[in-house]
DNA sequence: CTGTTAGCGCATTCAT
DNA sequence: ATGAATGCGCTAACAG
């Protein structure tokens, strides 16, 4: 057996290690204690079927007598793949993102992946910047919950040259992976609750239009109020937490007539509602009622309660990592999954005010 | 000039190319195109001072014509570095630790390092997989914000054998970086307001034993009590999240007569008691005032909005990347820093009923 | 079933 | 200021 090229010594630490020394034992040194090959161990370690039963039991004895932990890095250089996935998310202060990361973290356990998340804010060019080093840091695929509507960096991404599912967001031109709840109808199922409730000043407080979805929802609100015979009114907030709500609150509030209903692209812009309104002593749903989108945990600590209309939020997380590991095998087609939303009905919505 | 080992020919892709070729370009491609040698172009990427600008000007022109983007997982092989780190977390859907991770971001992108963020859960085994995989996989260092008092890995890790820093839970034993609020303090300034309203029957839910900063506040709690004279009394949750506080409450609410005050060792909990006196019509904080701990956001959502000892969650989670990065460059001692907690009096406290 | 031989893409001596 | 050579730790043919 020809000895390790590094020629290094017997495993007598040197005395001028550096300070931390991360992983001293390598697969040579594991090698050579238990007097096989260097193939021989990497077939251990990879669970390869064509060792002997016997030889591999040494083998596993000696990493263990070793405390020999194999180097992930070493091993991506040559095989390209890391086992590693990475969520993008654009504020994981928003629960609707903490929800989706269980499924997702869920969902890659049980296939022997593993997840990391990434909070990169709105902010474009750090977004491409994480993009870049989740790449070539060996990353092996990548689910996008913060894509918007024209995201250059997902199309550039999208042509079959690096894995991708986006989440819950979409860019109707990338051919990537998607999954998303069905915007249109989640939002007309909003807008016909109140309707029936008698509501006839209706108005809705979107996302900035950048975001797909929120497009989306304004179009099955305005879909259902058409359907009634009514105008649509919607107000743009210039965010998507709960300040952007209490922002987009004043021109709400400030309307005359006042609206009696609201429906709210998410349960963050509606909980930025609900506070305007406690502050400027609107009663909730007396004199206005309000509806959020997602179904975050959020929506039943606001107060009172919110109706709003649920996404499977932890389903998509799993769905999201379903095609994207098909992808990372297959490199097939990208698939499209919707899911059906619902509609929860809370405590902030009521008949509309004689 | 050798050729590159690997004899590749010039740049026209194999037909048989397999679906995902993250990134084709090799420093290789780069020497030959700009006729220098690997070495060189190594020096540019690494801003080596040591390079003609005429030289460098050239190189990079080179890059950027072939899109070359350096293969962090080779780098990484030689340098034993990456610029990654990683945030472990027990609950994302915890806003605090949401709160932290922003701080953790902003100041690792400060100092141009990455961060991801893995929701390791509860689960000891788990976490202990997440760990190995980092460290396999060249993450330069971990901030834990999961470990429990008596965390085995933490305390495996803590001999100077991998830069960890805790957050916000301690592990007394281990010589590792931390970064902690005043537990004792914040606990004690709650249970001082509450006893300044008149309370005498106070009770203070608190997390499982096992996680340090929880028997902390317990300490705190105590000593507030025995200094009015009063006995302290406990209830020990099963967890730290919403549903904890809920089935919390029903113990607390069973007790006679009934406390009029109750301290949670953090807002979830605290939040879960606000729905549990709710459901049993029990008015906050009329005939029950209630203390949270953490200044998580969700404290303002609450209803009523919670009183709560403030922890700094940004700055502490940039503490903590600044002590971790320390231990990265230097290896010194381990620090121990303690931020200051306050108080902020929400609308869930009131003097105690007559 | 096992060993030998080549690199993966890059950083880093040592030359020059 | 630049180039040639070497190896980080591992997997992947290809022999045997």
């Amino acid at each position: 057996m020809k000895p390790h090229p590094g020629g290094r010594n017997p495993k007598e630490p040197a005395a001028d290690a550096r300070k931390f020394i991360v992983m001293p034992v390598t697969i040579y040194d594991v090698a050579r204690e238990a007097g096989v090959s260097l193939a021989t161990v990497s077939r251990v370690i990879n669970n390869s079927p064509y060792v002997k039963e016997s030889t591999r039991r040494r083998v596993q004895e000696t990493m263990e007598r070793l405390g020999y932990e194999p180097n992930l890095v070493a091993s991506a250089l040559m095989t390209k793949r890391t086992r590693l996935l990475a969520l993008l998310v654009p504020d994981i202060s928003n629960p609707f993102f903490a929800e989706v990361a269980w499924g997702v973290e869920d969902a890659a356990a049980a296939q022997n992946y593993n997840c990391v998340i990434c909070n990169v804010g709105d902010d474009t060019r750090k977004q491409a910047a994480y993009v870049s080093v989740l790449r070539r840091k060996g990353i092996d695929g990548i689910i996008f919950a913060t894509a918007a509507h024209d995201d250059r960096l997902v199309l550039s991404l999208g042509k079959g040259r690096y894995p991708i599912t986006l989440m819950a967001r979409d860019v109707p031109s990338a051919e990537v992976n998607r999954v998303l709840t069905d915007d249109q109808k989640g939002a007309f199922l909003a807008a016909e609750h109140l309707l029936r409730l008698g509501h006839r000043r209706l108005v809705m407080i979107s996302e900035p239009a950048r975001i797909h979805s929120s497009i989306e929802r304004q179009r099955g609100f305005a879909a259902a109020l058409q359907q009634a015979g009514l105008t649509p009114a919607v107000i743009e907030a210039d965010g998507s937490d709960i300040q952007a709500g209490l922002r987009a609150s004043q021109a709400l509030l400030a309307m005359h007539p006042r609206p009696t209903a609201v429906f709210c692209a998410n349960d963050m812009l509606a909980i930025g509602v609900l506070q305007a309104a406690a502050a400027a002593g609107v009663r909730v749903p007396a004199e206005l009622s309000v509806v959020g989108f997602d179904g975050t945990p959020l929506a039943q600590i606001a107060s009172p309660p919110l109706t709003t209309v649920v996404q499977p939020m932890r389903e998509m997380g799993r769905v999201a990592v379903q095609l994207l590991i098909e992808s990372l095998q297959n490199g097939g087609t990208p698939r499209r999954v919707v899911l059906e939303p619902h509609l929860h009905v809370g405590a902030s919505t009521g008949p509309a005010p004689a």
